[in-house]
DNA sequence: CGGTTAAATTTATCAGTGATAAGTTACTTA
DNA sequence: TAAGTAACTTATCACTGATAAATTTAACCG
């Protein structure tokens, strides 16, 4: 059998699908790849290469809209932009933690520069435009970490329930809690960070 | 010797800013305590346990910020209070990884009713209140991650500078990110969060 | 004090991890 | 066809979290 680095990440991101992060070892690569485990050695130094690797891959899948469509606004750009970031995050298990432990590569800078100037002919600065940027970014891959953390035991949650039944606020707003998506709440977040930037830096 | 709990956690804190979370081994902290490395399955059922117990540790010690000072605004509370936890994560070595793979403990539900009460206090509903924290709870988790996160070789860096050269707009950007220290970049995002609040709840 | 019981810890071991060194096959190119 | 390098295998290392079973330690009670 041979191998090469696109069938390794693409197999390590099938794996990772299956098995979850936690279970991502070198070893059932290998045999999926057919192959014994230290030939991966050959092609990626280390593990956390592998995982950078992986990362990439899974934003280049999933992370799609990157640059504004014509004639769109400003606040739907940045939107559909964070949008499509968690959804790349969100389209392999554990994606958030792979995106978390991998060393960054760097993006298209081509792209990066389009956009900030597309902000800035909105009147924004490029130091501004930035703070966004990591702000909403930092945003995202909390909102995912959470998202795909292993959800509270039905034990645990009737508990809190319990312990909150005292306290009418608390317990109503732990009701808006439960009953609204995961989804809505990185809208409902996002659409703060959004609306902040317009209050405080348009014109 | 004998070991208790609270003993273990504070080691493994201590083994935890020395080492690091992937250095973090049960044997290691076995011989810091003086102890064989199962003695540990004792008191803990096993290592996420431990983890959940440290994260709940260092939130105690660390987030002490949690109910707004008489006479407090309600946008300086807020800011306060996500400084508070992001000082927390930051006063220990992975602070915000220990915190991410730890299951929550159930907080202190009588202080978020307080708060919560206050906040309503101010003309906002418990949703729209549970909204924010959710959105600054992990805006801030996402944030000392990367902050605590290995920065680049100063090759990578360069390398980033060297290919943002041809582009004056992003390389402006980059060198403004590069200009502010991580406190001010949180600072940026979080005024953001709490603008656009202000913005899109109030009243 | 002695004896019983439960708590706390040790010894031994397991199955699995990422990684490296050294040897081997397979493919390319001169 | 011979040389050389790319790709992989075998063998092994040091280490990980975890469990079972034996053993010590401490507490309690008559």
């Amino acid at each position: 059998m041979k191998i090469d680095k696109t069938a390794i990440i693409s197999a390590a991101l099938d794996l990772l699908n299956e098995a979850g992060i936690d279970a991502l070892s070198t070893r059932g690569l290998a045999q999926r790849l057919n192959v014994q485990q230290p030939a991966l050695y050959w092609h990626f130094k280390n593990k956390q290469a592998l995982l950078t690797a992986m990362n990439a891959v899974m934003l280049r899948l999933g992370h799609t809209h990157r640059e504004p469509a014509p004639g769109q606004s400003w606040q739907t750009f940045i939107r559909d932009h964070a949008t499509s970031f968690r959804k790349a995050l969100l389209s392999f298990r554990d994606g958030a933690r792979v995106h978390a432990g991998a060393h960054t590569e760097h993006e298209d800078i081509e792209q990066t520069d389009r956009t900030l100037r597309f902000m800035i002919g909105h009147g924004f600065s490029a130091a501004d435009v930035m703070n966004l940027n990591i702000a909403v970014q930092r945003y995202v891959v909390g909102c995912v970490l959470e998202e795909q953390a292993e959800s509270p035991s039905p034990e645990a949650a009737a508990a809190l329930d319990a312990k909150v039944r005292p306290y009418p606020v608390a317990a109503s707003a732990l009701g808006h809690y439960r009953r609204r998506s995961p989804e809505q709440h990185f809208l409902d977040g996002l659409d703060l960070l959004i609306c902040g930037f317009e209050a405080r830096y348009h014109r």
